[in-house]
DNA sequence: ATGAAAGCGCTAACAA
DNA sequence: TTGTTAGCGCTTTCAT
């Protein structure tokens, strides 16, 4: 029975080059992998033959026949909040490129962040979570079927699954402590989502910070928002209402701080005499407001470095490899934001 | 000869599923791609098998066989001001939503935009291309492979591919046309990498408007820059220092008339008392500077959601289907950063 | 150094 | 309605 020839993308097949340089397809293959020995002189003739049928072999085929797939699929919420931020940005670019580096292939999916579906790992040899708000159990289920995994942006402790975090509440400490030095007592903080790592651990260094101080914390100093510019317009009106109104704030991030000077400049405030603020993130557009935001920075694009390196260093050893847990500093960036009190 | 069995993540196999199910790998195949009739009874069966093995189909095998792939493409240049630009995100927000309601994979891929490589296709279903400098042999070889193709953000005459595209040229004489009937002649522009399509249909626009309105063109007028804040931030401190200077300005990007704007602060000039701005984009960061910027509407999530849906229509349809080339209106969002004169 | 052939997991034509 | 079987294009073992 002959079957209608249906060559996925009109490419030539492995027996092609193999009948045109007059060798076995076997000689081929091995000339494609660089593996065993294969004469100087069929060498070229096969690669002569690749060259001129402008052959490129089938990764399906491959990766059915190995069983190994070379397929990232780099995991980042749909979460608005989240995925509007620079961060997302960052990290898919700083991914893409380091898997291109490594001749992965980068698969991108936005996962819904509190979905009970099981992840679908088809085909998939390797994955980066880049945000694990109630998908736990999705990584589980990867490390399960034995799936090279690397956690970003979270620091998980009680799981056997490599991870490189952010110091997220260094980070936070960084500020506050930076605030305190100029002279702040009465120092607010604007949280993002708390079901976030960061967030939580953001909001965790401030009250650190604070008590190492010894400077009383006060909960009608600290607001939670689930990192929208709307909840951070909402935390600023109230802020600037406190009777005993704040210095200065520590805001998660910097698109809320920007928010907040905006907020300001409304209720004609200035930035830095009346508030001092500082943000978390190094965003870019932090520097181009009416005055440049003082920022904690973290290293994004380093750390979706040393996650696509360690998934690498997952995927091509044996199985059962010692997973490694990574937390990368943070840096206090000063600029015009903050301003010394009395 | 029997081969140690090394199925890529520990998957069971159709053959499994038939077994626990005790019919043949037909009609496993048939119940899992809802082809073909199966008695309700098998059909339960091997619906129950698969739950209990957690049977996820081999994509690999599956392509190999049937010589089609889901997997789509989005090629995004790596060039710096391309992809740091709110653009490149919104694009790959809407494109993965889009793909997963398609239940298409996307693949990103970063490109390098001047580059003579062949792009790697093997595998790929699909491909769009979401900007084409300098890469229009790469959308040849995809055609000639007779892989489906869609270009977003280029408006492609001369090739037999579908495309959707912006109407740069129309939003640039928007706000050309507002500007004049504020009552500007003097109207300047900073234009955009004039390598890019964009940035040329919008010089193209301004030009137009002006000479419909019988407004002189002035060479000492335009400004042409890479899109970068930096050669933004040059033509803006050249144009504060053109004799008769400009009382408007129509800038290429909102992320450069943002640093227009910053200049012009630096200057002491005040926006829009003594220049007024359209910048083109609407990127939500021109509404949180001190003065919310007046700009075009691109629409980009439709772009994208349109190139999908038309990718999708062709990757399902017989080949040598029909072209479709789409243009996508602007509009014109008034907001703060322009006044009227005289 | 080379090739024949089995098999990766699946689909689809065909026969029953 | 179901099963048998021939591939899809490749890797890999084994024999030569």
């Amino acid at each position: 029975m002959t079957r209608t020839k249906k060559t996925p993308s009109g490419n030539k097949s492995i027996t092609d080059v193999a009948r045109l340089a007059g060798v076995s397809i076997t000689t081929v293959s091995r000339v494609i992998n660089k593996v065993g020995a294969v004469k100087e002189k069929n060498r070229a003739k096969v690669v002569n033959a690749v060259k001129e049928l402008k052959f490129q072999p089938s990764i399906f085929a491959q990766r059915l026949a190995t069983g190994k797939s070379n397929v990232v699929a780099l995991l980042i919420p749909r979460y608005e909040g989240v995925f509007y931020s620079f961060y997302a940005l960052e990290l898919i670019r700083a991914t893409g490129t380091l898997c291109e580096a490594f001749k992965l292939d980068l698969l991108l999916h936005l996962t819904d962040s509190h979905t009970k579906e099981p992840l679908n790992l088809r085909g998939v040899g390797g994955v980066i979570f880049s945000d694990i708000i109630g998908t736990r159990f999705q990584i589980e289920d990867a490390l399960k079927l034995d799936i090279p995994c690397v956690v970003i942006n979270n620091y998980v402790e009680d799981l056997p699954v490599s991870c490189v975090a952010i110091d997220n509440s260094g980070g936070a400490r960084s500020a506050v402590d930076y605030l305190v030095s100029l002279g702040h007592e009465r120092i607010a903080h604007i949280s993002g989502d708390i079901a976030t790592q960061a967030a939580a651990k953001r909001l965790e260094g401030y009250v650190a910070e604070l008590r190492k101080k010894h400077i009383p914390v006060k909960e009608e100093y600290i607001f939670k928002t689930d990192y929208s510019r709307g909840q951070a317009r909402q935390a600023a009106e109230k802020l600037f209402k406190i009777p005993e109104p704040p210095t200065a704030v520590f805001v998660a991030s910097d698109s809320m701080a920007l928010e907040v000077m905006a907020v300001a400049r409304e209720l004609g405030k200035n930035i830095p005499q009346d508030l001092s603020i500082v943000g978390f993130d190094d965003n870019p557009s932090g520097l181009y407001g009416p005055v440049a935001l003082t920022t904690v920075r973290q290293p994004l694009i380093k750390m979706a470095e040393e996650g696509v390196k360690e998934l690498n260093r997952l995927m091509k050893s044996p199985k059962g490899e010692a997973v490694k847990k990574i937390i990368l500093p943070t840096e206090l960036v000063v600029r015009e934001s903050c301003r010394t009190i009395k």
